[in-house]
DNA sequence: CTTCAATTCTTGAATATTCAATATTTTCAA
DNA sequence: TTGAAAATATTGAATATTCAAGAATTGAAG
């Protein structure tokens, strides 16, 4: 049997994509973190902000949290009137999620600051690395599925 | 004011990352799982693999583990005799990680379910893809520092 | 129609992570 | 040399996440 070249754990896709992941999300966090919201929550917000009604398995999926977690975030957020569950009439074992008034406006605080993080990047690391990077992202997960 | 474009969260690079990172951590978990060992462990197995003293603030960093979270890890590696702590003789506030036989001989089997993993990547995502992303996320994370 | 499996969401207990405070040691200025 | 500040690691309490189980509803086969 081959001996396994021993690769520096630097040299990990898995390990580029941790390490860039919690430096991008702890900047994005920083931002945020002035009007007191965490990030899965702006992406609950932004994702509801279509106006339509979500699904919790929906939006679970869409904003990267697994169902107990986001059914207790979805508790604190309804306590602080950002969003509200309303039944879903024609299935009513589903709950469907809506932005209110209040999520709306802090929604839009919440985008301009994260409008500001990508224009930030986009200053230190380039516009075309950035698309190019976003391009190859989407295809890796496109490819994962 | 210039109304804001209402740019969707698929499109934020943040959130891009967040979801590569969260699929390949998934499979790349899925593997590890055979050994009953989190990717965390691994990082950890992989970084003391050199044989050297490294120290759990410099571990920390390392594995991108904040601290209190990599002494519990510790212990618990420390239990299962994966890895072991020295004084460090130079500095007393330090405490040295070392990786034990065991830990060695884990590490190594870990190290080819990781490279399975790269290699399924390599075949879905593609050679050239795969090396130009690596080079994009690096040079992403230099520009952030 | 009835029943049983599948889907959707929530709950509670177990586990893990984080924050703030502590203990120890080192550094360095006075 | 002394004493205050900084650096390092750990601890315990507060918080958050996860796993497994539960409740409600739907779907679909018999």
């Amino acid at each position: 049997m081959a001996k396994q070249p021993n690769v520096p754990i630097t040299e990990h896709l898995a390990y580029l994509l941790a390490q860039a992941n919690r430096e991008i999300n702890r900047q994005l966090e920083l931002r945020l973190s002035k009007e007191g919201v965490p990030v899965e929550q702006w992406r609950i917000l932004k994702v509801l902000s279509d106006g339509d009604g979500h699904s919790m398995g929906e939006l679970a999926d869409a904003v990267l949290l697994n169902h107990p977690t986001l059914t207790k975030m979805i508790d604190r957020m309804v306590s602080d009137a950002l969003v509200y569950r309303v039944q879903d009439p024609n299935d009513r074992r589903k709950v469907l999620m809506f932005i209110s008034d209040r999520g709306k406006v802090l929604c839009r605080k919440l985008n301009s600051l994260a409008v500001d993080q990508e224009e930030h990047i986009l200053e230190s690391y380039g516009d075309k690395s950035t698309s190019e990077l976003k391009r190859l992202l989407e295809s890796l997960i496109d490819s994962s599925n």
